[in-house]
DNA sequence: CAGAAATATGTACATAAGCGAATATACTCA
DNA sequence: TGAGTATATTCGCTTATGTACATATTTCTG
């Protein structure tokens, strides 16, 4: 099917490259827990301004957060639970993971020098 | 927490990052069917040999899919049926989120040339 | 063992992406 | 309106990523 195609191109286009870069990920977690203005996400993530609201923007610009000023300051909600949900069952994948290596460095070392 | 953003370094790294590219999410959707080998894989999807070689390693490097060869064809199998599901989650933020795009889009459109 | 088939890799190139530093824009308030 | 605070953007640079083409490697078969 060329719809699946390009349902994917979109897919990744609007999502998954928002998932692409470590620090997103971490804002994405962040916002989960309550809305965060881009002066408090740049203290509590230890990143300049700049990174932070370039970053944001991404997320922004695929519909991952949500912008709501207040005065002064910008404040930035996760717009979906479902985003961290996703990245949840990732996680697990990752944990799977590295835990079938584990095995596979433990077998190998029963193999070790025989 | 360092621990926190050690372990999303690791998402990334190893997990989100296999996902950074639409011809790999469309491979691991293929591959959620049933095995291909390399050559099944590249006329399939109309997608040069090596290039499919290539995204396929990045998947196993990841631990995102298993190869097993069999004779000279090599074998590709889906590790873990939860980088799936993450997908369709993602997929559905993205639809909610074009619908969002589209309620917009006709709010502002109610507002034209008023 | 030679040749074919399947897969992997090397190289060169183009492009995308992130970052730091500086600067621009938006908003508030005296 | 002008200073101060918060956020966004631009520029220059560096690094990472994907691809095409050619070629190497592995495996099977006769």
């Amino acid at each position: 099917m060329t719809t699946l195609r390009a349902e994917i191109n979109q897919l990744h286009a609007q999502v998954c490259s928002g998932l692409a870069d470590p620090n997103r990920i971490l804002m994405l977690y962040t916002l989960k827990e309550r809305p965060y203005n881009v002066t408090e996400l740049s203290s509590a993530l230890d990143l300049p301004q700049p990174t932070v609201s370039r970053h944001l923007k991404i997320l922004r610009e695929r519909g991952m957060v949500i912008s709501k000023r207040e005065g002064q300051a910008v404040y930035y909600f996760l717009s979906d639970a479902r985003v961290i949900e996703a990245l949840d069952l990732l996680r697990a994948v990752l944990a799977s993971s590295l835990q079938s290596q584990g095995a596979l460095a433990q077998s190998a070392q029963d193999n070790e020098s025989p």
